[in-house]
DNA sequence: AAGCTAACAGACGGGTCTGTCTACCAACAA
DNA sequence: TTGTTGGTAGACAGACCCGTCTGTTAGCTT
């Protein structure tokens, strides 16, 4: 048998990132996941011995690739801390235009799942990664507060995400990047 | 039979908020329903054909209920547009502290429900209608742009909203009041 | 050539879910 | 008295869902 272009694990990766975030971790059945990544069930569960472990793998690949963009569109806004800020809104509008928009992956997965699992544990642990590295830009950018400030614009930024569950509307991130100017320039006293 | 003091109809509804806003809609079965309410499944079926039915009445009450507390809120706030427009987010320190908050009923059913489907439609439509509210207190208010104002304001609720699903931190309403006013002061240039 | 590894194919059990259906019962109104 | 209304109780079909299991096949390594 010629070994296929992807490996196994990635199809099934790949697949339930798609299916997954489309419909939520609980709205596709497992053998769904089969079906659509051309694998063996016996293969998946030996790759993800329960459901869970499958969604915890699709948490950690949404938590890496967001906050990738997330960074990547602070550093194009500049060297500047308070730019950055503002700039990773950009990350926001990116991810309204994409094709199958559909909100935060994290807070919909949080949503469905139960309060002490390990599941919700985890989308507890992005946000907290996110909120942690706005803090720290804030901090950087000289706010009065940066505690308060970096969850002021994780509260837009989360609003702006969230949003997108209901309605993709093409203005949202431009309306939260002001916003967010507004805030940044309140909180920072320097500039 | 001696009649119960509460209708049928009236502890379907009751059991189901309860239980719809605590673990999801699709979380729910139509069987628990049933055995927490204390009535036959002919019963349930007779007054709410579909299940769907049954949820849209649950988000009705959502609605109304969290309609009326931004409303009492703002109220509140005293006579002057802005300031309502500020004190609406004593409502949300209100949900965030209630027992068993588990942010927004709206997006968390929206995340779960298909994107055609009258639920999801259901839920748009009520967003919409806070955002014209609000929209409606931000021109009153004299913002330069109501509706861009408003929007900045719903993003930060919806957020403020959507994070009570991840962690009910006590801190974050006083949060996000502290950015409303923020951007109500910019957002009107006769205050 | 032999053995090992990784994958494929698919049946199956036990459970849950929605929605329908039959049968019965109690109160009230004509 | 006789329907009618609104309710209870629970069986049932058909679908789906998770996870386990048996058996097969292809390629690589030794």
């Amino acid at each position: 048998m010629t070994r296929p272009a992807q490996p196994a694990r990635e199809r099934i990766l790949d697949t339930a990132f798609r299916l997954f975030y489309a419909r939520g971790p609980r709205g596709v059945g497992v053998d769904t996941v089969i079906a659509e990544s051309g694998v063996a069930k016996a293969t998946l569960y030996k790759h993800f011995p329960r459901k869970d472990d499958l969604v915890l793998a699709y948490l950690d690949r949404v938590d890496q690739t967001w906050l990738g963009q997330l960074r990547a569109a602070a550093s194009a806004a500049g060297d500047d801390p308070g730019d950055q800020l503002v700039g990773m809104f950009d990350a926001l509008a990116s991810a309204c235009r994409r094709e199958g928009y559909h909100g935060c992956a994290f807070i919909n997965t949080a949503a469905e799942s139960e309060a002490g699992s390990d599941v919700h544990a985890r989308t507890v642990e992005h946000k907290r990664v996110v909120l942690a590295w706005v803090t720290d830009l804030a901090r950087r950018a000289g706010a009065a507060d940066p505690a308060r400030l970096a969850r002021q614009l994780t509260l837009l930024l989360d609003g702006g995400l969230s949003a997108g569950v209901l309605d993709a509307e093409p203005g949202t991130p431009d309306t939260a990047k002001a916003a967010a100017r507004v805030l940044v320039e309140a909180a920072c006293p320097a500039r």
